[in-house]
Parts: structure tokens; sequence; C-alpha cells
DNA sequence: AGGTCGGCCTGGCAGC
DNA sequence: TGCTGCCAGGCCGACC
């Protein structure tokens, strides 16, 4: 599942390849793609304009057009997007040279006949970039930049490799809520970019209890979960993120994250930091995995009510 | 307003 | 073997 640091890691390699390139021809087709917009008109907005920026916001890919207009790409749960050079390699000097489009299929990527393939761009090089999602989850639209900030600032908090994810950031948000702090992480208004995966090993780092309450943190916590939430992602970068079923980076090349898990998908498994086994619960439909050992679990801070001093407790 | 839950999708797998 | 049913989960909208 693509998450902040696979959708970078996404970014960082068709940067460098997309920037100065004209899509040529764009192909969408599977009109899913760009709902609710119609595939002609996406194909119509997007064609002929030059890759002038490759950005990333949440888990949102951006690429800037010179017309002042973006293109947003969101993978959700199996989106890939593939980078195939103009010689039908995945990157200049890769072996797995695509066989020439003679026969079967139409020369559509890295795996010919991709049945799963949803959209196409043809750039002015003769490469490609190629949208493929066996679940249909993916979704991308074009904006103008107006329109493009008012969608991000309604849906998605604070970079969390951004110097604004301070401590201070993390207590604001997490004041007075009242849910899961599993939950406050995986809602993409508060830290953007943090999906299942980081936000189980990000508790474990902070040895916070994936159920305690955001209300229920102190200052030593806020600190603890803003440290846990960088050192994850910031790891899954270092690794090329995490491939468990379908992700793939641009260049088709499978991630290393996986390997490391502390307790994500690790059931039954040894704590890395007690031993003990590693428990699976279910907090807002998600499976979550931690150490009930090494993440206790905090109790909600007692509210005082006004006027009236704190009662001794009877008995 | 914050929290919770079902629906969107399809591939893969368990169970019969 | 082939069928059914369930699970995975990011995001959104409906509802409490």
């Amino acid at each position: 599942m693509p998450e902040l640091p696979e959708v970078e890691t996404i970014r960082r390699q068709l940067e460098p390849d997309l920037v100065g390139r004209r899509f040529e021809s764009v192909e969408v087709l599977d009109p899913y793609f760009s709902q609710p917009s119609t595939a002609v008109l996406f194909e119509r907005a997007a064609e002929g304009s030059e890759v002038v920026d490759v950005g990333r916001r949440g888990k949102y890919l951006v690429f800037e057009f010179d017309d002042g207009n973006s293109m947003v790409i969101h993978l959700r749960m199996t989106g890939s997007l593939t980078l195939v050079e103009p010689d039908g390699s995945l990157n200049p000097g890769d072996p797995r040279i695509e066989p020439p489009a003679t026969g079967a299929g139409n020369g559509a990527g890295p795996a010919p006949g991709d049945r799963h393939l949803r959209a196409r761009f043809m750039l002015d090089d003769g490469g490609r970039l190629l949208f493929s999602d066996p679940r249909r989850f993916g979704r991308g639209f074009i904006a103008g930049p107006e329109a493009l900030d008012d969608y991000f600032d309604s849906r998605l908090g604070v970079e969390p490799l951004s110097p604004e994810f301070t401590v201070e950031a993390m207590a604001a948000m997490t004041e007075g809520r009242t849910g899961p702090l599993k939950s406050f992480l995986l809602d993409q208004k508060g830290v953007a970019g943090v999906g299942n995966i980081y936000a189980d090993e990000a508790l474990f780092r902070a040895r916070l209890h994936p159920l305690s309450p955001g209300e229920s943190m102190k200052a030593e916590h806020h600190r603890a979960l803003r440290d846990g939430v960088v050192e994850s992602l910031e790891r899954g970068l270092d690794l090329g993120g995490a491939s468990i079923d379908d992700y793939r980076d641009a260049r088709g090349d499978a991630g290393k994250m996986q390997h490391e898990f502390l307790v994500h998908r690790r059931e039954g498994e040894a704590c890395p930091g007690c031993g003990e086994p590693i428990v699976r619960i279910v907090v807002g439909g998600r499976s979550t995995y931690f150490c009930p050992a090494c993440q206790k679990r905090l109790r909600r801070r007692p509210r005082r009510r006004a006027g009236r001093p704190l009662r001794k407790r009877a008995r």
C-alpha cells in the first residue's frame, strides 16, 4: 500500500526523467480513473502539457504543467506508476527490455498486455508513463492552482517530514481528541501521508498503545509520537518503501521496508523490544499490530469541572 | 464537531 | 475442480 515513503520514492524517481518532458498523447483506458471527470476531458487537459515539476502532498503525486495546471494522481491501495524509457527498458541500462511490439499486446508496458493498465501517457522523447491498478481505486484529476490549494487544504494536515511537524503541533492536533491514537494517525487532516503500516510502526516506536485516546497524552508522549512518526517514515524512505502485495516503484522494483517491520503484520512473533508476542486487534476497521507489554494504554485524564474541587474518591 | 461505519473495488485465499 | 464468501484498506459520505 503506497503511503508517504512509497509515494515519495516514486516521486524522486520520476522527477529527473519527467521534468522538461511533454505529454504528446494521453489515453485513459478506464473511465474510473478520471472520475468524476470524463476520460475525454482529462485527456484533453493533459495532452500537450509540459511537466515543470513533480511534487507530493501527503499520498498525492502532483505533476505541475507549464500552463499552471497540475495533474494529481492518488495510487490508493494498489495503483502503480511505471516509467518506461524510449528503448523499452525501465531505466537506462536496465536489462528488462520489453519485447518488440510486433506480437501480442500493444507495447503497453513492463507487463505487456497488462490488463490492469488504466492510463497511458506518451512522452515527447518516446518514453511513456503507465498507470496500472488492479483494484481500480486509484484516481487522477487536473486542477488549477487555487482549486488545488483548496482541495489539499480541506483534506490534508501537516507534512510529517517538514519543519512544521513540531512537538507543539502534535500537542495541538491531539488535544481534546477522544478517539484512539491509531485513528488519529490515519486521519489525513492531522498528519498527511501516514497509513496503516507506518501508523503501527510509529506507535510502537513511541511505546504508545493504539487505543489510547489522543487527549490522554502528556508532553513526553507528544514528543515520542512525533519522533516515532518521523523515524518510521524516514526508515521507510531509506528502504525504498514497503512491498507487501503489489507495491512497486517507478522502475518496477520492490521496496525493502517489509523486511524491517517492527510490529506490523507480525502477529504472534516476538516483540523486538521485549520478546513478548505481538498482538493483532482491529481499530476503526483496520488491522492493528502492537506489543501489549511495551505499549501500555494511557487512561483518559480526568477533566476538572469548573468551580468544583476534585473530589476525593469514596472509600 | 468529533467519532464510527459502510461502500467502493478486485485478487487471493480458505473452506467446502 | 469449482464455487462461495471473506479479507485487504485509503478515502468519502452518511449517520450518531
